[in-house]
DNA sequence: ATCCTTAGTTGAGGCAGATCAATGTTGAAG
DNA sequence: CTTCAACATTGATCTGCCTCAACTAAGGAT
């Protein structure tokens, strides 16, 4: 197992790439002076440019779309060890909002010194980049959920995608995790009503698969929710470091 | 307007950065061995490593993912201008399939000639991380399509997005363009039947807003189609260079 | 203590879009 | 010239999920 002072980007990235104690460091320098964030007062809004990029900490976030029709779709949620609004610094301007779902800690990337890491280690680049493309698979994932997944299976998929996200930065086991999440955050993400949310997690309980109470997530049959969600965690953590 | 000689990937990286013409040859050596591949072979599958980059030269590709019950998700289509499987080496192992549409030309990218980019044009970099910034903000915005819009303004934003995206290449005009989807390709990338498709497709139709057929799709009212699907194309072009 | 707000729960009814089924149309293959 | 396959079109029926509405429970503020 890895240390525990170890932060959770450094968990995350080393469970892909293998870093030498000098990566690590440099790393380390990396992430710039630490931010604290309320939950519910966005951190970042759809068309502002020249933003910081992060690393979050602690706490839950998420990035979401607004619609001028009112509707909102929450694009994916942050836990410990992700970047917060890296494309939005790519991209030079947001195209999404960033609300932090409880309270948030959260480091300052400087975009020069992530372009420096490119040319100086290419391994941490890698990792980097390995990083930004999990992102990226993820809202993938999410995408096929909501079009070829029916809302009981949409709901285990995404439970079960926390839970491993969770697990690889040491804040959840197979038994559960602790989860900040209301109805209807998870309603915005799954492309659903809060209503109809309430009534999957009666039904997936009922069914003795997972409960879902008291901001807690409790598998109560992981196997059988893998197989009713046809989970697959390959795209989120290969099963171990690719590059020894 | 920018020289028809020009290749389509430059024409649309040129319309983010300001490109030299030292700069447009260092992007013209990127482009290797040109390769071409028929329609309806996957050129990559699930679960394969180590693959090339390509980027499309000609013809329309899509990438998408099969679920083990058999539905089949379309994520995005590449046209002339895009990458085809950039994200599968960043993570080192393709996490979707790509199969091309029509016949495709397209020229393999080595990452490390990609890589050796970022530390001696940092320029072309920014152009690069813009353009695979654009492809995950794409997939943004079906997410949020599939997930909060019904199936009409799913359908005009999914055409309207082409139009935008053809007409930074040179391949359309606000009169319309040429498409090569069938309704059934449609219906996968929208998350809806092919039946449904037809219907949709018979409304826009109907109610004077724009035709599908016979492999184009033509704008009959184009500020309508806008205000319908609440189309906003910031995501795609930022309307001109933002650097200089 | 009482109010007020936010989150969760449950029922009833409606509709967008799926599914099933049949037919027309076009183009390629023999 | 015929056959076959893929695509497009249309009708009929069904259902998963939404919407509306009412009620409970738990805090926080005053």
């Amino acid at each position: 197992m890895l240390p525990a002072h170890r932060s959770a980007f450094a968990r995350k990235l080393g469970a892909f790439v293998a870093l030498s104690d000098e990566e690590l460091s440099t790393l380390g320098r990396l992430q710039g002076r630490s931010k604290s964030f309320a939950a519910g007062h966005d951190m970042l809004h759809q068309g502002q440019v020249d933003q910081h990029a992060y690393v979050l900490e602690s706490g839950w976030a998420c990035s979401y779309k607004l619609l001028p029709s009112g509707g909102r779709q929450i694009v994916d949620f942050q836990i410990p060890g992700d970047f917060l609004g890296l494309r939005s610094v790519l991209f030079r301007i947001a195209d999404h909002n960033i609300e932090p779902v409880t309270r948030v800690k959260a480091s300052e990337i400087l975009v020069s010194d992530l372009l420096a890491i490119f040319s100086k280690t290419p391994r941490l680049a890698t990792a980097v980049l390995w990083a930004a493309s999990r992102d990226e698979a993820m809202v993938v994932e999410h995408l096929v959920c909501i079009g070829r997944r029916n809302a009981l299976e949409r709901t285990a998929h995404y439970l079960l995608e926390f839970g491993a996200r969770l697990k690889l930065v040491g804040l959840g086991t197979t038994a559960g995790y602790d989860c900040p999440l209301s109805q209807y955050m998870l309603a915005d993400a799954l492309g659903l009503s809060a209503v109809h949310v309430n009534r999957v997690l009666r039904q997936l309980r009922e069914e003795g698969l997972l409960t879902f109470q008291n901001g807690r997530v409790t598998f109560d049959n992981f196997d059988g929710l893998v197989t009713l969600a046809e989970f697959d965690k390959a795209y989120l953590d290969h099963d171990g470091p690719l590059l020894k």
